[in-house]
DNA sequence: AGGATGACGTGCA
DNA sequence: TTGCACGCCATCC
């Protein structure tokens, strides 16, 4: 992997550990905030290599742009995500975050 | 080396 | 409002 890229990767694994508990953001966001804003691809080919529980990465706080649960799948048990996102008091239906306009957390304006 | 793929986002019908 | 096509760019095959 090329040294870049893996400073990109560590970059949205830093920005992605400041995500309040109980709060998500997007995939966009945290492009935009790195100064990425075409490659939001990035953020979730990064994410993927957030599985390692050394990164302390909460990826499940990270959804896209609709509030759609869309990694899911990539977790050990695809139901993982969800569970842990009610366990910090989100609520999901539909592999969707509702209220997500209000529960967004924007590294931009919030930072 | 080159084409297909994808934890995305936006625009348009 | 829902669905689809297209641009992006590192990775995978």
């Amino acid at each position: 992997m090329k040294p870049e890229t893996y400073n990109f990767i560590m970059q949205v694994f830093e920005l992605a550990r400041l995500i309040p508990e109980g709060r998500v953001t997007t995939y966009g966001a945290i492009a935009r905030a790195l100064g990425s804003a075409k490659s939001a691809r990035l953020v979730g080919t990064a994410m993927i290599h957030s599985h390692d529980p050394i990164y302390k990465v909460p990826a499940h706080r990270v959804v896209n742009g609709s509030g759609l649960l869309t990694g899911k799948f990539h977790f050990a048990d695809p139901d993982q995500m969800q569970r842990l996102l009610e366990a910090e008091g989100i609520i999901i239906k539909d592999n969707q975050v509702q209220s997500f306009k209000q529960l967004f957390w924007n590294p931009l304006t919030e930072l």
